[in-house]
DNA sequence: CCATTTACCCAAAGCGGTTTGGAAACCTAG
DNA sequence: CTAGGTTTCCAAACCGCTTTGGGTAAATGG
């Protein structure tokens, strides 16, 4: 059923019942009503490329991930934080669309996007240190809202990220207070931006007890649960091992548990650990105590809140100013932490 | 830079430049090579609303991913078929749209996507026992195939999935071969198709010995941490507890190492567990030894692979016969599972 | 009762491509 | 030299919607 069937069903013109459908003032009430309730049983739906064409406007939003071919890493958060940002997108009656690419060809997949008119404006994931990313959407006048920031990036953008430099000096300042000395941070990838706030973070609280941390003790990879067993275990090998681990990732604190309790010490007594928890919900820790201290902040919450940032941006009449949102993480106290043995 | 633009700075009309750039024969080489160098140049995108109304065909294939509101659980799997899905229309030149919508509004979105014409065909995800989108979509005249099967259908129609029932009657010989009587089994929803036949390969192999299941020894529910930890600590507190668990999921697994080693047992020694791992990356076991003796196939795989059969359908010239596709899980025996103690 | 609004509706022109049905130019053969 | 093919290209119709710029009938006002 298009518009053209509708309309000569209804004895009206394809203009009336658009106006009818739409929203527009032009038509009467009575008209109005006959024309939607008719719509409904039909089921009919405009053409989406029909519309999107005479309009100018997609309605749609675009999702490029890129993942490098080798190492087939998915990142856990991704699911999360797309199922935040879809609903938001569903609420809108916007459509969102996933692009899939190799970490080599990131830069064509926005240049398509942006060339095929396919998306009104897309989010981007994973905001390196330099990210040229950034101004090439920019350069190509496509709307975006970044997940995360660019710490070296002079323009102004729009973004949402959490507050990951204050979190990470916080849970470091609570390890610091159960008289742990000895602390090693297992961080993300280093060019990534957020490793490296938390890596600020975690210095930050350091330099206030004059203390400086240890190159031994700090720990940057790829966050799965091996590469956090590997660390700590080199760590907990050494002739003096760490006493806590700051952890950027649940799952890769799964690995540091391992290697504690291989090494045949206790997490929570003879070794503390934090880590950074994306709320993501097959582990959920809501229990009264979860397993884990940690830095909570939900990526479900922010992919919502991010998506809905870019929506009042595309849906604007003219260019807004760039929208930022910071999200303050919660310390919440588990099972993994307790105060430093001598 | 549109068509029109671009065939006047060539001085060509429309029709030669898009029959350039789409390889009919009807324009010389010589000029498909200039138009195509322009095109390149100018970074030509046929707009692909423009295009998809022209042709009839959007390029798009659809996802709908159902998830109730209240528990907010999204599946992990999700995101590594997602992504071995997308790999393969990057390939071909398609899109994915991702549909995020409340259980409830699962049948509408089919029916809008169907409506606005935005997709060529979609994938079905997490088919139920009785599942009436199946037949949803064959109305709707929606190309589509499934990630799993549903076991009452009668009609044809096209899936890819894992030998659920195999696999899981054999990680539960092997488990009766370790000597091993009293075995659990840990199970995702009992309305999932997938659920309902890893049981049947459970009961299969009991039967084989003449045992029948021991209803307390049988946990259905989500597959997150905690319902393992539950699931087995429960069961694990029972005057004869189960000395071995056959787990749904890799991450009930972990919760129900830890009710094994909350119980002041040793899993692999006291307790065995086998688990169903799907091989997501950022667990990846390929280490010497896996953690888990576990069931292994790849969502990733099988999201290309289900993706690729998809395209085969949809840009057929003339409806296809459905395809099938069953894949056969490996058993990877790992630090989990030991002799059963007497 | 007629002139103006007002309310309602419509025909037609885009949006940016593809595709049909020629037409012009160039060969080739008789 | 001309009829008939081939190449090579083009004008225009079409995809299904929105939106501009009227048009007509009913309602209102003087």
């Amino acid at each position: 059923m298009n518009l053209k069937q509708l309309s000569s069903t209804l004895g009206l013109s394809q203009t009336t019942v658009s106006r009818a459908l739409n929203g527009y003032p032009e038509v009467s009430e009575a008209t109005r009503n006959r024309v939607q309730s008719a719509a409904k049983e039909f089921n009919y739906k405009p053409n989406a490329r029909a519309k999107g064409l005479a309009t100018g406007r997609s309605m749609t939003i675009g999702h490029v991930i890129a993942m490098s071919i080798k190492h087939e890493m998915v990142n856990p958060i991704f699911g999360d934080f797309i199922a935040g940002a879809g609903e938001s997108y569903s609420k809108a009656g916007y459509d969102m669309i996933l692009s899939i690419v190799d970490d080599d060809d990131e830069e064509r997949a926005y240049r398509d996007l942006a060339a095929k008119r396919s998306v009104d404006g897309v989010i981007l994931h994973g905001p390196r240190l330099h990210d040229r990313r950034i101004a090439l959407l920019q350069d190509l006048g496509l709307p975006f809202v970044v997940h995360g920031r660019s710490s070296d990036e002079e323009t102004d953008y729009s973004w949402l990220d959490v507050n990951n430099r204050r979190s990470f000096k916080r849970a470091t300042e609570f390890l610091l207070q159960l008289g742990h000395r000895r602390i090693a941070l297992i961080n993300g990838l280093e060019d990534m931006d957020f490793a490296a706030r938390r890596r600020q973070g975690f210095e930050d609280a350091l330099a206030d007890h004059a203390m400086v941390p240890s190159p031994q003790w700090m720990h940057t990879s790829e966050m799965t649960e091996s590469q956090g067993f590997k660390a700590a275990k080199t760590m907990l090998g050494q002739a003096t091992p760490p006493t806590a681990f700051l952890v950027s990732s649940m799952i890769t604190a799964y690995g540091v548990r391992r290697a504690i309790e291989e090494a045949g010490l206790k997490m929570g007594k003879d070794v503390s650990v934090i880590c950074h928890d994306d709320a993501l919900s097959y582990f959920d820790s809501d229990q009264d105590v979860p397993i884990f201290t940690s830095i909570r902040s939900s990526v479900r919450e922010a992919g919502r809140q991010a998506a809905a940032m870019l929506l009042d941006k595309v849906s604007a009449p003219d260019p807004l100013a760039p929208q930022t949102k910071l999200f303050e993480a919660q310390l919440i106290i588990g099972k993994s932490t307790g105060v430093a043995q001598r």
